[in-house]
DNA sequence: GCCGTTTTCGGCCCGACTGTTTTCAGTCG
């Protein structure tokens, strides 16, 4: 079964081969909105069996349903065959380079035949890559950079492990004078659980957006330096990921994080909306137009820039234009989960079994949270290197708890053991004895 | 290729930075 993931990628790759062989940009856009919405879907998209319940989903027409119908089946389609004839697949290797783009890799490919790394290098040194229109000194050097650091490309970094890292960055960022404010915007504002680079606003006087710019391009993490302007900045760091700056005037804050928090496809349905209903949004705000004339009705504040476009506020863990949109126009907006909507958690350790943390601190630590309950539910006998618990140690456990849970009347202290399902499916525990527990998790 | 209460044709988000462009294309966010 193909999954949607899957899916996707391949609708990317003809995209990607469509855009060497310059076809029309508005119809590579329509892959890469297909791709785009298939992977937010919630559903399987292979297992979907009519044509036209995929016809239905807003961004998949007929051609491209047909396409997705095809490639559910097969694991391929007669499009990208047929593509591959033309544009060698080893191309798309070469969009990674840094400077190298689809027209720059199809110009390669036409004018001087490279289709693999060996000869892109050879041509580079040889001088005929210099020589072509669009091609520079410059282009050559970051080709063969790009080719020499092949091997260290980095792929998506898991969110937590770059969160630290961006907060000092915030505190740098705070800390010159001018500055008013400095946020994190992009994919880790979205709370998504990998991101590809780390994406930052920062606000203040014009006048100091030169020395915004300074520090961060000087920040210690900074390897290099990969472009500078006097309102955006791109550096990689040491550890391979990338960070890009944005710099914007103070009263243009709420513009720029709905710029720059994304994602792309919601910012693009967004502002085809605005544009619909007669204004023009960017990171400097959203105006109204009337003629030739430009109002400004939004920019300092984000909410306000949706509700302005006559919609709810649209959390940004949500913007991934996957019907967003269509429900903050119609006050429909699902409620995102909280931290305080949780009330309990039903599968905990403590020091009786391989847990870090005593009975009572584990329930000290849930009250402390607002839970209204917790289970506890240590490993039974066959974990012995988790010193699980057999009969009769469960059987006194549970008393024990028992027994601490009158010190707490308003908290549900729940007894209970995370068995284990044995290699001939039965269980590690006489049922008897889990009988007495409040909960019982089974696991292999 | 997709889409539609101003439509089945003619539009399709908007802007910054770089390099080689002598007036702007390519690439990227
Ligand atoms: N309007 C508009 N905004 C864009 C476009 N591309 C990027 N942006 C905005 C929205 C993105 O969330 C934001 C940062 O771009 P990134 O390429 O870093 O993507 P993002 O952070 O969403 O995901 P990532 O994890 O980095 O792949 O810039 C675009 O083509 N149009
Ligand atoms: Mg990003
Ligand atoms: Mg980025």
């Amino acid at each position: 079964m193909y999954n949607n993931d899957f899916i996707a990628n391949m609708l990317d790759k003809i995209a990607s081969l469509l855009e060497i062989k310059e076809e029309n940009r508005f119809k590579i856009r329509a892959y890469r909105m297909a791709a785009a919405c298939i992977r937010e879907l919630t559903f399987s998209v292979a297992k979907i069996e009519e044509v036209k319940k995929l016809w239905e989903i807003p961004g998949i027409g007929k051609a491209i349903a047909e396409k997705i119908m095809e490639i559910s089946s097969t694991g391929s389609c007669e499009t990208l065959r047929s593509l591959v004839e033309e544009i060698p697949e080893s191309l798309l290797d070469f969009l990674k380079i840094e400077g190298l783009g689809p027209k720059r890799v199809g110009i390669l490919y036409r004018d001087l035949g490279i289709q693999n790394a060996q000869t892109l290098k050879e041509f580079a040194l040889n001088g005929k890559i210099q020589e072509l229109n669009g091609f520079g000194p410059k282009i050559v050097q970051k080709i063969l950079d790009g080719l020499e650091h092949w091997e260290e490309r980095k792929g998506r970094f898991p969110l937590d492990q770059v969160v630290p890292k961006v907060q000092s960055l915030l505190a740098a960022m705070r800390s010159i004078p001018g500055v008013t404010q400095a946020e994190v915007a992009g994919s880790s504002r979205r709370w998504k659980e990998t991101v590809k680079d780390l994406d930052i606003l920062v606000t203040g006087d014009k006048e100091h957006a030169g020395s915004v710019m300074d520090v961060f391009t000087a920040y210690p993490e900074v390897e290099s330096v990969l472009s500078q302007g006097a309102t955006k900045a791109t550096v990689r760091w040491t550890m391979g990921i990338q960070v890009d700056l944005r710099f914007v005037d103070s009263d243009c804050f709420g513009a720029g994080m709905q710029y720059f928090t994304g994602s792309k496809e919601h910012n693009i349905a967004l502002r085809t909306l605005a544009k619909d209903k007669g204004f023009k949004t960017s990171e400097y705000g959203l105006f109204k137009i009337s003629g030739s004339k430009e109002t400004k009705v939004a920019g300092q504040n984000e909410e306000e820039f949706y509700r302005c476009l006559g919609m709810d506020y649209i959390p940004p863990e949500m913007r991934e234009n996957a019907g967003e949109i269509e429900a903050a126009l119609s006050g429909k907006l699902p409620c995102l989960l909280e931290h305080s909507d949780i009330c309990g958690d039903l599968q905990m350790h403590t020091t009786e079994s391989d847990g870090k943390n005593s009975l009572e601190e584990m329930a000290q630590a849930a009250i402390a949270l607002g839970y209204k309950f917790i289970a506890i539910t240590d490993h039974s006998k066959a974990m012995h290197i988790a010193h699980g618990l057999d009969e009769a140690r469960l059987l006194r456990w549970i008393e024990t708890i028992h027994k601490t849970r009158e010190k707490y009347p308003q908290f549900h202290l729940l007894a209970g053991v995370e068995v284990d399902i044995l290699k001939d499916g039965s269980l590690d525990l006489e049922e008897k004895v889990l009988r007495e527990c409040d909960v019982v998790v089974a696991s292999v």
